[in-house]
DNA sequence: TTAAAAAACGCACGATCGTGCTATTATAGG
DNA sequence: CCTATAATAGCACGATCGTGCGTTTTTTAA
C-alpha cells in the first residue's frame, strides 16, 4: 500500500504556497491510517508492525515519527476525539440554540457511529473506554476526559433548551445527557455488534420518548 | 501463587465420593483466572504466559488443557456467559411473574456490574463484545448468540408483565429489552470508565421512568 | 504395590512485539 | 548544484507470543 507516493507528490506541489514538512504530512497520513486499524483492532490491537505494512513503510521508518508506542496510541486517540468533534459536535453548534440542536446532535451522533468505512473516531473513543477502564494512565486518562466533556457538551444543549423554553423548567440535564448517551451506547452495541437491523428504529423511538418525556410540563 | 496445592488437597479428599478428575478441576480453576485476568485486560489481553504465571503453572502445562488460544477464549467467554445468567438470570426468573421479575432483573444486574472483584461475568461479555464487534469467527459468534438471548430473555419478562396487567396491553415488549439493556451499559460505561459516583442515581431514575412508561394507559 | 494413564514440566521453534543504532536516501536553503 | 538537514530504511536486540514434543512426575486402577 503505497500510499506514501501520493503524500509526496501532493506535498511536493502544495509546499510552494504553504509549508508542512513532508513528515509532518507523513505523520498525518499514518495517524490517519492508524485510526482506521485501531478502528477495527481497538487501540490495544494497534501494532506498530502491522501499521508499517498498512502505510507502506518500514517499522523504524514509521517508528521515527513517534516517541513511543503510548504516545503513538495518544495521538490516535487524540485524532479520533478531534474527529468526532469536526463531525458531531461543531454542526450541531452551528444549529439554532434549543430543541433543533439537540436533535441535529442526535442525528449527526448516529449517522457518525454508522460511518464505519470513513469516519471511525467515535467508534475508537467507546471501544478505548471499554479496553482501558482497568488500566489506568496517561490513555485512560485523556479518553476519561474526552467522554466527560462530551456529557458536559450534551448538558450545555439541554440547559439552553431549557432556557429557551423547549424542554420544561425543573428537567434534570444532567439525567438528560446520560439518557442520550446510555441510548447512543445502546445503538452502537445493537448495530456494531449485535448487527440489529432494528436498531435505528429502537434508538429513534427511545429518543422520541426522551424528548417528550423533557417537554411535558408535570408528571412522569 | 500456587493456587495448585489448595486444588489438590481437595481433589483427594473429593474424589473418594465424587469423582472430578484432577484435570478436571485444574481446568476449572484456570478458566476462573483466566476470567478474572480477561477482565481486567480483556479477553484478547488474555495471554497463556501471563496467565500461567497467575494460575502457577508451566506455561505448557497450563496449554495441554486446552486445543488452542481460541479454544481458551471461547471456554472463558462461556464460563462468563454461565455465571452470568447463574447470578443474574436463574434468581430473577424465580421471583413472581410481571413487574416484581423485571425489578429484580435490573437489581440483581446494577449489583452484579458492581461486583469487580468477584464476578467478572457479565463484564467480560460487554468487553468482548466491544473488542470482537469487528472481527468475525467463533468467538463472535458466541458473543453475539449469548447477548440475543439475554435481550430475548429481557423480552419474555416483558411480555410477562403485560400479561399479568402490570404493563400496559399496547407496550412493545422489544423496545422494553432495548432500553433496559442500554441504561445497563450506561451505567457499565460511567461507573466503570469514568467512575461517575452519580451513575447510580441517574440509571436509577432512568430505569423508574422506564417502568411508569410501561405502566400508563395512554400518551408519551 | 506396581503398572498404566493422566497431568505437568522443560525446552525450543518461528513469529512478532517495541525499540534502539547506523546507514542511506530525499528534501531544503544558499 | 551543493551541502546540511530531515526522513526513511536496514538490521539487530531481548522479550514474549502461541504452540509443539519428549520427559518426568503424579494420580489412578488392579
Amino acid at each position: 500500500m503505497a500510499l506514501q507516493n501520493l503524500v509526496h507528490k501532493r506535498s511536493q506541489s502544495l509546499r510552494k504556497l504553504n509549508s508542512p514538512s513532508v513528515g509532518e504530512l507523513t505523520r498525518n497520513m499514518i495517524l490517519q491510517t492508524a485510526l482506521r486499524v485501531a478502528s477495527i483492532h481497538g487501540i490495544d490491537g494497534l501494532t506498530i508492525g502491522e501499521l508499517a505494512k498498512e502505510v507502506g513503510m518500514s517499522k523504524s521508518g514509521l517508528f521515527a515519527h513517534f516517541k513511543n508506542k503510548d504516545d503513538l496510541q495518544l495521538e490516535v486517540l487524540k485524532l479520533a476525539a478531534l474527529e468526532f468533534i469536526q463531525k458531531v459536535m461543531k454542526p450541531s453548534f452551528e444549529m439554532p440554540r434549543g430543541e433543533a440542536r439537540i436533535k441535529a446532535m442526535f442525528k449527526n451522533w448516529i449517522s457518525h457511529v454508522d460511518g464505519s468505512e470513513a469516519a471511525a473516531g467515535g467508534i475508537v473513543l467507546i471501544s478505548a473506554s471499554v479496553e482501558l477502564d482497568d488500566r489506568p494512565g496517561k490513555l485512560r486518562d485523556f479518553v476519561s476526559k474526552a467522554q466527560k466533556d462530551l456529557i458536559l457538551n450534551i448538558e450545555k444543549a439541554a440547559r439552553i433548551a431549557i432556557e429557551e423554553g423547549h424542554f420544561r423548567k425543573d428537567l434534570s440535564a444532567e439525567q438528560f445527557a446520560w439518557s442520550l448517551y446510555s441510548f447512543i451506547l445502546g445503538y452502537h452495541h445493537f448495530k456494531r455488534m449485535l448487527k440489529d437491523p432494528k436498531a435505528e428504529r429502537h434508538v429513534e423511538n427511545s429518543f422520541k420518548g426522551l424528548l417528550e418525556f423533557s417537554k411535558q410540563k408535570k408528571k412522569v
